[in-house]
DNA sequence: TTGTGAATACTAAATAATTAGAACTAAGAA
DNA sequence: TTCTTAGTTCTAATTATTTAGTATTCACAA
């Protein structure tokens, strides 16, 4: 055995798949000219072949028949995003979301909004 | 250019910090063991090649000249959790800690733990 | 119908990560 | 001293990831 399969997205698919949450619908051009505006250039060809991929792996659907197609996402940015970040709980902090929690905000101090956010939370759960 | 280097820590040197951390100075042996222990059997030589990666990036140093060696972690788990930590909050929720907050619970409720926490950042980060 | 250009599919090259064998070294046993 | 073996270093094989070139396909113009 070598190098295991990523869990979830690559680095590469990741960008791709934000694209298309963002955007909605794309066509693997419009991808490539949204990657290039936020300082990624791909050529064609390469945004191509990770749009491929990301079909293979049931992240993308291809939503026309008509040249250039597009695609869409079937998986949600939620379910995508917590998968990534339950498994970052797992890997580097034991699954202890409070490990996670003082890590997260030793350094840096509580905005409004993340303060905002955090009392909601602490009340919604109450029942 | 093809695939650029992980940031941070791999998979697999992960594993080996966190051993070096929960134990402290450690022989390959020992860490071999632990890993072992933990259901992840790897070859002595596979361990020590990771031990010898991280020792080139500086995240362990060697603690004795007689064999066999000893390692011990030259960065801290705080600082290297929070580092992982900060960059799934950067490529994942685009830097916003309250995205992450939200996808944090929004599956399990809150246990007193965390609860707990949560209070004392809110206090905590009142001045 | 045939040529052309855009779009897509196929293929491959380059580098990273993982695993472990082979070669080498050192320290103590015989 | 020489042998043995635990331990270390060097080297390589395997798979994953990233990038993009080449080949093919398709729809339309001439």
């Amino acid at each position: 055995m070598a190098r295991p399969k990523a869990t979830e997205l690559t680095e590469r698919e990741l960008e791709i798949m934000q694209v298309v949450w963002s955007a909605g619908e794309q066509t693997i051009g419009q991808i490539r000219d949204s990657l290039a505006a936020q300082g990624h250039d791909r050529a064609y060809t390469t945004v191509a072949t990770l749009v491929r991929i990301l079909h293979e792996k049931g992240f993308l659907e291809q939503t026309t028949d008509v040249r250039p197609f597009s695609y869409s996402a079937t998986r949600s940015e939620e379910d995508v995003s917590r998968r990534l970040l339950d498994d970052l709980l797992e890997r580097v902090f034991g699954g202890s979301r409070s490990e996670l929690l003082v890590r997260l905000f030793q350094r840096r101090k509580l905005t409004a909004k993340e303060r905002a956010v955090l009392e909601a939370l602490l009340k919604e759960k109450s029942r």
